[in-house]
DNA sequence: CTTCAATTCTTGAATATTCAATATTTTCAA
DNA sequence: TTGAAAATATTGAATATTCAAGAATTGAAG
């Protein structure tokens, strides 16, 4: 019996704000424990995707980590000063750059795996594993439906 | 048999990404449908959560509109200047500010209602009553769960 | 009372993000 | 093969957000 929400239904109702408030609730959860390495949830991101050992073009690792491009770049130049990152012209299309993890970023990528793992048990103690998972589900469905 | 994350899952796996990746799609669509009017999405929040007809005060609005204080005040004073709210002194308690919505403002929330109405109905077309309701009640269970 | 700590909001400087424009390389049609 | 259009990444200026500090008011203990 759930009603459709109407015009002058609370905010609280709606799904996109729903998804804000968890978004932000789990994401300063997260930061919180990733801050203990000083490291933004975002560069945590680009690290997994990076570890495995391929090198990844900018634009790929844009649409992964859910950042625009020159956030990115700008990101990246950060990581890159910080040795935990590097870039390599690709040699079969020059426009591109492929983006590799350096053995630094490797040791901190295992940190924050941890950190983060840290977390997804917290939530599943006091979520329940039911529940995590049935979430997921639903999550990855709507994403699918709306592409 | 759904698996607990481990140290080296991809990162589409963690519920962290799952959100952030729902909840930027969701708020990408609404943003396209308000933008008709020229109003970012928090505005709209504000509207809505002022159309009570009551004073909010500061505080109270930025929690609830998922905005912290310095960019909340920021962005009142945009909406101070297109008059769409205006700030009252509270008298019972003078280092707040109650915040109101103007005649203009209820106009412009109408407008603004029945197109985040069009995406909610969207949404259950594409992906279904059943599962959008199953979503939003997980989705608040987590929320109180986080708190 | 009076003073000191806590609450509420705003401000200004530092930082980060975004938009539009640019440079480079590739693709592909003529 | 050439030249125009598309794809990729970066840059710089404009904009927005955040952090830390400040001003005003209230609360409450001494």
């Amino acid at each position: 019996m759930a009603k459709p929400p109407k015009e002058n239904s609370p905010i609280t109702e709606h799904l996109a704000y729903l998804l804000a408030q968890a978004n932000r609730e789990i994401n300063r959860q997260l930061e919180l424990r990733l801050s203990k390495e000083g490291v933004p949830v975002e560069q945590w991101r680009i690290l997994k995707v990076l570890s495995d050992g391929e090198g990844h073009s900018m634009g790929e690792l844009a649409d992964a980590v859910l950042l625009n491009h020159p956030t990115l770049t700008k990101m990246i130049d950060r990581m890159v000063s910080d040795t935990l990152v590097y870039r390599v012209q690709d040699p079969n299309d020059r426009r591109k750059v492929l983006m590799f993890i350096s053995d630094r970023g490797k040791v901190l990528c295992k940190k924050l795996n941890s950190l983060a793992v840290d977390q997804e048990e917290h939530i599943l103690e006091s979520y329940g594993d039911k529940s995590t998972s049935e979430l997921k589900r639903l999550l990855e469905s709507l994403i699918d439906s709306s592409n």
